[in-house]
DNA sequence: GTCTATAGGTGGATAGAC
DNA sequence: GTCTATCCACCTATAGAC
C-alpha cells in the first residue's frame, strides 16, 4: 500500500515524531514551571529527567528565556483552544464557568499551580519577553469570562451587581489565589470549595 | 547625672542599638523577598545593599533557611500587632475589613507583594521549616476574618450565603490573588477595584 | 541533534585574622 | 561583629567533535 505523500511516509520510518524532542523539553519545564517556578529549575533538571545533556538543550531553545517564552506561549495556545471547546458545546453561562473552573482543578490536581499564575509571582525577576506574554494571557481569561458573564446577565441565568468586565476581573483573581493557596495547604478540595463559593455568588438570587 | 542603670548607660554610648544589624538584615531580605521571591535574592544582593560582606550576614543569619524563617515570624508579628490594633479601634465590621484591605494596599503601594502569598509561589522550593510558618499565616488571617464576618453578620452590617469560615477562605484567596495581579500590571488601583467589589458583595443589600 | 569539555559567573557557606 | 580568602556546588551558555 502506497503512502499518500512523501510526509506521510518519512513519519512512518521516522522513531521521533518532528519537534518531538521540544516538546518533550517543553513539557518537563512547564511541569517544572508549574511546580517550582521558573527560578527554581535549571537546564540540568531537565536534563536529567530526559536523560540528555544540558547542551543538547540549548539547541532547542538558546537561552533560559527563550524556553520561558515558549513555554508560555504554548500554555497560551492549550488555553485558548479550551475555552474555544468550552464555547463550542453550546451550554450556558453557568456551566461553561463551572468547566472554566474545571481547567484550574485539573491543573491543581497534578500539584501544580497555573503556569501564569506561578510567573506572576516571579514577574520581577522574569527576562522582559516573557512579561507581556503574561499579561496578555490574563487579559485573554478575563475577556473570554466577561463575555460568558454578560451572556449570563442576558439569559438572566447570573445575577452580579457591576459589569461584567469587572466580575470577570474579580474572578480571576480569584481563582489564581484560591489555587496558590490550596496549593501551599496541598488541598486540592480547598480550591474546589471556593470556586464552588464564588460561581455561586453569581447565580444565587438576590431575594429570598 | 547617674544613670539608672548600666544597660541605659551603654546605650546611651552605643551608635548602634541592639540587634539593628540583624534588623536591617531583615528589612533588605523582606524587600527582596516580597519584591523578587524567596529564590530571586541572595546574601550578596543583602550585603551589597547594606555595604558588609556576605560573611557578616552568616553571622546573625547562619543559612539563607534561617534567614527565611526569620523573615516569616517576623512577618507574622507585625501582621497580628496590625490585626490587633484593629480590633482595638470599636470598628463595625465593615470598617475592619476596610482596614485589612488597606494594609495589602500599603504593602501593594510599595510595590511589594504579601510575603507570604510570595513564598506561597514557591512552596515546594522553601526548607522545610519555612512551610509551617507559611500556613500558619494563612490560618490567622483566615481565623481573625471569619471572627469579624461573623461579628458583622450578628449585627446585620453584613450579609453572605454561607459561614464566616468559609467565606473568610474565598476572602483571603481572592485577596492575595488580585494583590498578585495587580503587581504584575504594577497597577495597585486594579487590586483597589477588585477589594472594593469583593467587601461590596458582603455587604450589599440581597433584595432591591 | 546530541555529545564532551569547558568557560565564566554566582550560589550558600566556612575558617580564621582582626 | 566584620573582615579576607576560599571552597565547592551549581548556573547559563558556547565551541567543536561526532
Amino acid at each position: 500500500m502506497k503512502p499518500r505523500s512523501t510526509i506521510d511516509e518519512r513519519s512512518a520510518y521516522r522513531t521521533t515524531i518532528p519537534g518531538s524532542a521540544a516538546t518533550a523539553i517543553l513539557d518537563e519545564a512547564e511541569r517544572l514551571a508549574q511546580t517550582r517556578g521558573y527560578n527554581g529549575f535549571s537546564y540540568a533538571d531537565i536534563a536529567a529527567r530526559l536523560g540528555v545533556t544540558k547542551a543538547s538543550l540549548h539547541y532547542h531553545f538558546r537561552s533560559k528565556a527563550d524556553l520561558g517564552r515558549a513555554l508560555i506561549d504554548r500554555y497560551r495556545a492549550g488555553f485558548d483552544a479550551a475555552l474555544t471547546e468550552i464555547d463550542r458545546q453550546g451550554l450556558d453561562a453557568r456551566d461553561r464557568l463551572r468547566r472554566y473552573v474545571s481547567l484550574y482543578q485539573t491543573v491543581l490536581s497534578n500539584d501544580r499551580m497555573c503556569l501564569c499564575g506561578m510567573l506572576a509571582a516571579e514577574y520581577a525577576t522574569l527576562p522582559v519577553p516573557m512579561r507581556k506574554g503574561l499579561t496578555a494571557f490574563f487579559d485573554a481569561n478575563e475577556r473570554w469570562l466577561a463575555g460568558v458573564l454578560a451572556d449570563g446577565l442576558r439569559q438572566r441565568t447570573l445575577r452580579f451587581p457591576d459589569s461584567a468586565a469587572r466580575r470577570a476581573r474579580v474572578l480571576l483573581g480569584s481563582l489564581e489565589g484560591a489555587m496558590m493557596l490550596a496549593r501551599a495547604y496541598g488541598d486540592a478540595s480547598r480550591f474546589q470549595a471556593v470556586a464552588d463559593r464564588l460561581l455561586g455568588d453569581l447565580s444565587s438570587p438576590k431575594s429570598a
